[in-house]
This record gives C-alpha cells, sequence and structure tokens, in this order.
RNA sequence: GCGCCGGUAGCUCAGCUGGAUAGAGCAUCAGCCUUCUAAGCUGAGGGCCACUGGUUCGAAUCCAGUCCGGCGUGCCA
C-alpha cells in the first residue's frame, strides 16, 4: 500500500544518502502486530545495489528520517531488515476526522477521472430463464460496474444479445411445437434438440390464449409471430429476475443492429483487403495463423450465416470506437475459446486489444445438504435464477455468488444460504450494521444534540477502538485493489473484518453509561463505521436493512 | 494430445506482482448475557500449502516437470 506522509519521510531520507539506484517504496501491514503497523522492505532491495547488508542500510535510512513524533512513534530495525513503523492513537484519531469530512462519499476516489468504462455482463440470449450460471455473471458484473464507478471511472453496464439466430429459430421450433401439442395434434413431434424447459409450455400456453388456433398452419408469418412472442416473453422473464437483483443496465445492444448498419460487412471487406481472410470449401475463412495463433477458422459458414466469431470482431470494434478507454468482458469458463479469437481479430483491424479486459469466471455447483443437485437441460427442470431468489432472497444471492475469487470454482451451499443464522456471512455483516442503527436510535432517544465538529476523539485509546479505526481507514484503497483486480470478493472479506472489529468494539467498549466525553467519541466512530458498511454493502449491490 | 482454471486445516475458501511464526468462516471442544440486538465476543485443538527439482538472503507465492479435478479444444454461442 501506499501511505503520503510515509512516503515522504522516506524520499528525503534516501535523498540525503543519495541512493540513485531502482527501488520501490511499498508499505504493507505486517501478518504479526508486534512488528508495529506497517513495515517497508526497501533496506533488502537496496542490499545488492549497494553492496550492504540490508540492516546496515535500513539503520542509515532510519537515521536519516525525519518524522512528526506526534504521528509517528516508533521506527525500528527487525528481522532481516525490515523497518517496522508505528503510529500514536494521535494519528490514528486523525485519519477519523477525515473519513468524517467525506462523509457518504469515503471510499470513492477520483483515480480514473475522465476515463470511460463499458462492462458488459449476462448477455443471455432471450431463449431462456436465466440460470445460476448466468447468475454469477451477472453478479460479479454489476458489482465490477459499482467497483469501477467508485474509482472514478465514467461507467456503461452493457448487454449484448442476438434474436436472429439459430438458437432463437429453435426456440421459436419448440414454441411451435409445444403450441401445437396444445392446439391440434397431441402427438406433434418435438425437435430433436429443442429447448425442453417447462417455460416453453407457459409460452405456448399463452400464446394459444392470445392467438387461438390462428397459427396452427406455420407459415413464415406465424412463425414470426412466434418468434417474436418467444423473444418478449423470455426478455421480460430475463430483465425482472435482474432487476430483483438490483440490477439495472443502460445498453441492451442488439447483435442484429451490426448487420443492418453494415459493420459485419465492413469488417469482412476490411480483413478481405488486408488478406487476412479467404474462400475455402465454400466458407470464408479467417488466417488466424497470420496472426499469431494455431488454426485458422471460419468466419462465414458455406450457408451464408457467419459463425460468432465475426459479429464478436464486429462488436468489440464498434465498442472502441465508441470511445472506451476500457471494455470489459465477462464470460463464463465455457467461453474461454472464443476470446483469443476475439483479441486477435481485433488486432488484425487495427485495434488496440490491451483496451479490451476479459474476465472469466468458474462456474457455479449448487450444493443442498452435501449433495450436488444436478441441473438438466434435457429435461427441462432446472432451477432457475428466479428460483434461487424466491428460496433466500437477492442479498444472500448477490453476496454468495461474489464471495469467491472469479478464479475459483463456486460451490453453492443452499443449506447455508437458507440459513438466517450465524452461519450466514451475509447476516454478520447486516447485523453490525443493524446494531449500529439501533443503538444510535437509542442515543437519539435521549435527546441530546450532539455537535460532531466538536467531539474530543482523543478519547479513543482502547485496542478495540484503533483497531476499528485502522479498519476504516482501509476502505479507499480497498475498493481501488478489486477494482485493479477485478476482484469484488475482497470487498467481501474486507467489510467482513470491518464487521468484526466493530463486533469487538461494540463488546468491549460500552457507549450508553459511560462518561459524555467516551460516550460522544464513541458515537463518532459508531457513525463512521456506518457509513463504511452501508457504502460498502452498497458496492456489493446488498440492501443494508436498519433493524433485523 | 493441446489450451485455460483450480489443488492450502475435517468442509468451504483467502493469501499467489516473493518477505518475519501460513490465515478466515463453518464444524469440534471450553468459556462469556441483571446493563446499548448472544444473528455477538473470548480461547483451544486442527497443516509435508498435491508431488519433485530449480531460481535466491528468503518460495504457498516465480520457473520446469509429474499427478489429480473442472472447462474448452466446431462451418454451436
Amino acid at each position: 500500500m501506499t501511505n503520503s506522509y510515509l512516503t515522504t519521510i522516506f524520499l528525503n531520507a534516501l535523498e540525503k544518502m543519495q541512493v540513485k539506484h531502482e527501488y520501490n517504496l511499498i508499505f504493507d501491514i505486517p501478518r504479526n502486530k508486534d512488528h508495529g503497523d506497517l513495515y517497508t522492505n526497501i533496506a533488502m532491495q537496496l542490499a545488492k545495489p549497494l553492496k550492504k547488508s540490508p540492516q546496515v542500510i535500513a539503520n542509515e535510512i532510519i537515521t536519516n528520517l525525519q518524522y512528526d513524533k506526534e504521528l509517528i512513534s516508533e521506527i525500528s530495525v527487525a528481522g532481516a531488515g525490515f523497518i517496522n513503523i508505528k503510529f500514536t492513537n494521535n494519528y490514528y484519531q486523525k485519519q477519523l476526522y477525515q473519513i468524517y469530512s467525506e462523509g457518504s462519499k469515503y471510499g470513492y476516489t477520483d483515480l480514473n477521472a475522465g476515463k470511460k468504462v463499458n462492462v458488459e455482463y449476462v448477455s443471455a440470449n432471450p431463449t431462456g430463464l436465466l440460470h445460476l450460471g448466468h447468475g454469477r455473471n451477472a453478479a460479479i458484473g454489476d458489482t465490477l460496474a459499482n467497483l469501477y464507478k467508485w474509482t472514478g471511472w465514467e461507467v456503461t453496464r452493457e448487454y449484448y444479445f442476438n434474436n436472429a439466430g439459430n438458437q432463437m429459430m429453435n426456440l421459436t421450433s419448440s414454441i411451435y411445437a409445444r403450441y401445437m401439442q396444445l392446439a391440434s395434434d397431441p402427438d406433434f413431434p418435438f425437435p430433436e434438440d429443442g429447448y425442453h424447459g417447462s417455460y416453453v409450455i407457459t409460452i405456448a400456453e399463452e400464446l394459444l390464449q392470445k392467438y387461438s388456433q390462428e397459427l396452427i398452419n406455420g407459415t413464415e408469418k406465424d412463425l414470426e409471430i412466434i418468434r417474436k412472442f418467444g423473444e418478449n416473453w423470455c426478455f421480460d422473464k430475463i430483465k425482472k429476475t435482474l432487476a430483483r437483483m438490483n440490477i439495472f443496465q443502460d445498453v441492451f445492444y442488439n447483435e442484429d443492429s451490426l448487420y443492418k448498419d453494415g459493420k459485419i460487412e465492413a469488417v469482412l471487406k476490411e480483413l478481405k483487403e488486408k488478406n487476412l481472410s479467404y474462400e475455402k470449401e465454400g466458407a470464408t475463412w479467417l488466417a488466424f495463423s497470420k496472426l499469431g495463433l494455431e488454426d485458422d477458422r471460419v468466419i462465414v459458414k458455406s450457408t451464408g450465416e457467419p459463425t460468432y466469431r465475426l459479429p464478436d470482431i464486429a462488436y468489440h470494434r464498434e465498442k472502441l470506437n465508441r470511445g472506451y478507454d476500457l471494455v470489459v468482458d465477462l464470460f463464463g469458463a465455457d467461453h474461454i475459446a472464443t476470446v483469443p479469437d476475439v483479441l486477435a481479430g481485433v488486432r488484425a483491424l487495427g485495434l488496440d486489444d490491451s483496451k479490451i479486459k476479459v474476465i472469466i469466471h468458474q462456474f457455479v455447483t449448487l450444493m443442498e445438504n452435501g449433495e450436488q443437485v444436478k441441473m438438466s437441460k434435457r429435461t427441462g427442470k432446472s432451477y432457475t435464477l428466479d428460483d434461487l431468489l424466491d428460496d433466500v432472497g437477492a442479498d444472500v444471492v448477490r453476496y454468495f455468488l461474489i464471495m469467491r475469487g472469479v478464479n475459483t470454482h463456486l460451490e453453492f451451499d443452499l443449506s447455508i444460504a437458507r440459513e438466517q443464522s450465524d452461519k450466514n456471512p451475509v447476516f454478520y455483516l447486516q447485523y453490525a450494521y443493524a446494531r449500529i442503527c439501533s443503538i444510535l436510535e437509542k442515543v437519539a432517544a435521549e435527546g441530546k444534540n450532539i455537535d460532531f465538529e466538536k467531539i474530543d476523539l482523543t478519547f479513543l485509546n482502547e485496542v478495540a477502538e484503533i483497531n476499528l479505526i485502522k479498519q476504516l481507514m482501509l476502505f479507499p484503497e480497498t475498493l481501488q485493489v478489486a477494482a485493479e483486480k477485478a476482484e469484488p470478493h475482497i470487498v467481501c472479506e474486507y467489510l467482513r473484518e470491518v464487521a468484526a472489529a466493530f463486533h469487538v468494539f461494540y463488546h468491549d467498549c460500552r457507549i450508553i453509561g459511560t462518561d459524555d466525553e467516551i460516550k460522544y467519541a464513541r458515537i463518532f466512530l459508531a457513525n463512521i463505521t456506518k457509513i463504511v458498511l452501508k457504502n460498502g454493502m452498497s458496492v456489493l449491490g446488498v440492501s443494508s436493512p436498519e433493524k433485523m
């Protein structure tokens, strides 16, 4: 981590010593509390170039350090040459004022001000209902978008879909078959690889209600009506599900518009001009082998239809052309194969693919009572995201789906998720928040006006108080790291630690019934904690109820 | 076969741009409510960080190889 005060005094010391070698001055929190509040390994880094032992260098640095004794109580050399720094309570108390002045904006940094990012997530085609996998994608994507917002980016949340391809045709014929089975012929054959989900029957029932027997001839016009009906039905359901998760995207980008606007044609033409595409066996191939990949791939099938690669490439160019500084894609692990193709395609068009950041998340397995709940697309008996939301609620769903690293296979334990108890990590955070609200309410009921500007924070000297302040101070940097690494779970872990630090404070330090000075200082601290928890939970998209 | 991800406590997982004695939650065991929400707090036990070799002051972390699991490897998306 960086610390501006420490950085300044250390750079001054190194300058005095006339150190001109390369180094990376960073401060970190030691695992062991006896080693102080922060440490740096700068002396080790300089050992080789200066040809001195780390301990000797560390001592020289300390000799040259000039610092405010009001803020730093101790700087010492330890172990192999670590420099440990210990702050005074006064230092921490002062930080609290700083947090207070930022108020509900605390945590926000304008690091990326003026920069635009597009985050594309969910992007399920309107051919069915969202399931658990989409849920993880949605939760990670939306939280990531929040993180970008909190680190200064101007964020566009985007959903990409295709309502024209094979999948849509498949849905259409599946609905038609169900419709026919209901409307005229119970034995009407169901397509070989059709959509077996029970929702298709529901769609057919509604279709029958609206159109009666009108569509039984299955003319092209009839099928178009059915297709549109199915698409609208699915999209409506998808959007409602997302809304339940507090997800509202800004742009719904239709793949079809790439064709209508001639963007697919343009890409094909350019690739041909650059001699990167060629005809073979009736299909158009893209010469990925000339772009650093192993094999050439088909981009237009011999039937004349493009494969997914072509519109994907055109779509990414389109996004880059819209002027984003960063274009983020969120995919499940099953889409990994498309990534190198799309990036190579974008490079082939002369664009900077380093602006594209692809995040691949691993799968989710649903567990119940220690057994895996099997998802079966064939039988149509699947546990949808809506089912899950009905079952455990939006807060638990969002939290559980982001609480692990994106690269880790996620085990979603229904038994724990359903439990409204200490086993459930969501409630741990919400309980801390509710406790704060409850106590502040009690204090307010006493009717005394407290002037926050005049509270004397030097009364906060208990270990639990200082530890809580330390935790609260880490919030902005935590959001930065989580955004930078694209790892929302970092925020989950952080907030759990904030809640834990608060619970200890709550346990050790009584508020009501203590002397006024101490009481007011502690109320102040509780208020700051409330702000951090609330802001943090809003980043996660989890609600912060005042009562539990 | 090849590519990507993972293998850390009984279970689920952090830590992975190298740092001091490897962490958390759950589970197990032992404590703490006449006072602000016990959905809480305190403590204990629990580990060849998959394996082997390498890099260096120092490796769970980096490199190479091996083994195990997941996902890919289409004129499906």
